[in-house]
RNA sequence: UGCCCGAUGGUGUAACGGUAGCACAACAGACUCUGAAUCUGUUUGUCAUGGUUCAAAUCCAUGUCGGGCAACCA
């Protein structure tokens, strides 16, 4: 490859809003490193959109020489779940294994952060070590700290307890009222605040809140919420705790703990800016302090995004989990053959602006099969069989032909496929009578099979009901690879298996898993559920197969990408499709 | 309703006061032992109205439309 070439097919690096800021970070030289950090809450598994703010942080760490640090926002314990820690840590790994991987910010087992003392100020930090046993950061590793952070601000006469009942605090806060108890003493405030920690009062009763403006146009800052009770079990922190921490408080500051330079986060964050900076700059913290920037989620057509939803269809068992092919989440997409470097391309093509759009499912499709048309082995099945007779092929007669396994990709070599007089094609590939400009197998007509002979259909046998049982054809013996005849032009090629050497598999046929465009445009997504987003079929694959991997992709000849599922045994193949590939013919049979 | 944010072909994005470009999609054609891939070509756009300027997608004003927030969720 020239120079040139290389310089052409180096992509071009990503640009958008927030890593421009970041670049003028850099030549400013403003930060000594960069770091950004995925934050999720694990409430849920991760999906396509948890992806493409996965690549926006790592992106950014990777192109800057930077770090991004995995934590876990897990200030709620009701909501959350070790399931969901697991699943995370997984479906992050495997996105960025190999491309941003050495970025990946973790803690050293059983890290905490350090005490340490700036300019007279006490300070918490933790760095990220990238270890053997590196494990993600979590929210819940700060308590400790911003519990003090928290007792900090009531000594600042900046926090308060309020005895207020949830109902009334809304109604305050939305009348912009002060609330009563907003000039408590801090001698007081603090007395309360201990109490509440150490679990004298049950849940509701009182919160502690940031003193900022009653009455401020903007809602976050109307003296809200930091700390409130939870009698509950913590995944991590177990009954250590009964106050937790209310995202807003402890989200900043965990990023500052962290050392975290530019915090990136989704657009309904961005009225809590002034609140994450409020925060900060009223603790009087000595290191410099962490920045909120904020970007739009993905939407994506034919599917829904929000956990809420996501979680729906699994307990409703509207499908077969979190990781049903079907399924936008991380692990589904996964599990339906995507890899990662087709999801990483596609965050890059839909890039980073602040506008809330709906990108169109092709953008995906595109970025799968451009990625699986370069990678994937290219396998003879027929999905729904129809038996051919080669009526002038010897019967018992066996031939090994050289199949291509990648025409993309010279070193993936070849491999033999057995020929016999009875074979399978696919059901598709003949009509008795042919629409127009239909240049497969039809009486009389000829095709070539792939790889083997030109074939003509002599005769068409149906049963009792009508129904075409097989077809009886001649093959031009000559018409092989390498024949005398193997240049004839045949309009036609289709694929095939050898009808005694096939293997059975069981084949899953996935589809959007909705109707419509936007399944949550009229409020109830469910009832655009599509009824045939997955068909289970058993189908006839050639016999190298039977050593099909996980880790290969396939592309059954003329018809689509798969993979093999999970399920799938020695004896008893399972593959799922993950996308088709894109049939012109199909476009033109609709027009006639 | 209040506050915040946004608006460029069908969709997603670029142009940072100086030629509106890219990708997907669509359409037409070439090639093809995959109706795939590849290649060639085509169609379609600056929300509106004013203003500033030699020059506006870009700056300003007003309006329109869309999104978000107003949880003891994140």
């Amino acid at each position: 490859m020239s120079l040139e070439n290389q310089e052409n097919a180096a992509p071009a690096a990503p640009s958008d809003f927030i890593r421009d800021i970041v670049a003028g970070h850099i030549a400013a030289q403003k930060y000594p490193r960069i770091h950004t950090r995925f934050p999720p809450e694990p409430n849920g598994y991760l999906h396509i959109g948890h992806a493409k703010s996965i690549c926006l942080n790592f992106g950014i760490a990777r192109e800057f020489g930077g770090v991004c640090n995995l934590r876990m926002d897990d200030t709620n314990p009701t909501k959350e779940d070790i399931e969901y820690v697991e699943s995370i840590q997984a479906d992050v790994n495997w996105l960025i294994n190999g491309w941003a991987d050495d970025k990946l910010g973790l803690k050293g087992k059983g890290q905490t952060p350090v005490a340490q003392t700036i300019d007279g100020k006490t300070d918490f930090f933790l760095a990220p070590t990238a270890g053997q046993d590196g494990q993600p950061f979590y929210a819940s590793d700060y308590f400790d700290q911003i519990y003090e952070f928290a007792v900090e601000l009531i000594k600042k006469g900046k926090a308060f307890v309020c005895d207020l009942t949830p109902d009334h605090t809304d109604e305050y806060r939305r009348l912009g009222k002060a609330s009563p108890f907003r000039d408590r003493s801090v001698a007081e405030n603090l007395d309360l605040f201990t109490r509440m920690k150490n679990g004298e009062f049950p849940d509701g009763v009182r919160v502690l809140r940031a003193k900022i403006i009653v009455d401020a146009p903007n809602i976050w800052l109307r003296d809200p919420l930091i700390y409130r009770i939870k009698h509950a079990d913590h995944h991590q922190t177990g009954k250590k705790w009964c106050v937790y921490p209310m995202y807003d408080f402890a989200h900043c500051l965990s990023d500052y703990i962290e050392g975290i330079t530019h915090s990136i986060c989704t657009l309904e964050f961005e009225v809590h800016r002034p609140l994450y900076d409020w925060i900060l700059e009223s603790l009087d913290l000595p290191r410099p302090l962490p920045h909120q920037y904020e970007f739009a989620r993905l939407a994506l057509g034919y599917t829904v995004m929000s956990k809420r939803k996501l979680m729906q269809l699994v307990d409703e068992k509207l499908v077969t989990g979190w990781d049903d092919p079907r399924m936008p989440t991380i692990s589904g997409i996964r599990r339906r053959g995507v890899t990662p470097e087709a999801l990483r391309n596609f965050a890059y093509n839909i890039g980073i602006t602040k506008y809330n759009g709906i990108t169109d499912v092709s953008v995906l499709e595109f970025a799968i099969r451009e990625d699986l048309n370069k990678r994937s082995l290219r396998r003879l099945a027929v999905l729904r069989p129809i038996k051919v007779v080669i009526t002038n092929f010897p019967e018992g007669k066996i031939e090994e032909l050289d199949a291509t396994n990648n025409p993309e990709d010279e070193n993936a070599g070849k491999r033999k496929v057995p020929f016999s007089r009875e074979l399978y094609i696919e059901r598709d590939d003949f009509a008795e009578v042919p629409p127009p400009k239909y240049f497969r197998l039809k009486p009389d007509g000829e095709v070539r099979l792939k790889y083997a002979y030109i074939i003509k259909c002599d005769e068409v046998v149906k049963d009792a009901s009508g129904n075409i049982t097989e077809l009886r054809c001649t093959a031009d013996l000559e018409s092989k690879t390498g024949g005398t005849t193997s240049a004839r032009k045949v309009k036609g090629t289709i694929h095939w298996v050898s009808a005694a050497h096939a293997l059975d598999a069981e084949v899953r046929l996935y589809d959007r898993l909705f109707t419509v465009a936007e399944p949550d445009a009229d409020g109830d997504f469910k009832q655009h559920l599509n009824p045939h987003s997955l068909e289970v079929i058993t189908a006839k694959v050639e016999p190298s197969l039977k050593d099909a991997t996980p880790a290969a992709r396939y592309q059954f000849e003329r018809l689509a990408y798969f993979a093999l599922d999970y399920d799938s045994k020695p004896n008893q193949l399972v593959f799922n499709r993950t996308i088709t590939l894109k049939d012109a013919w199909a476009k033109e049979a609709r027009k006639s």
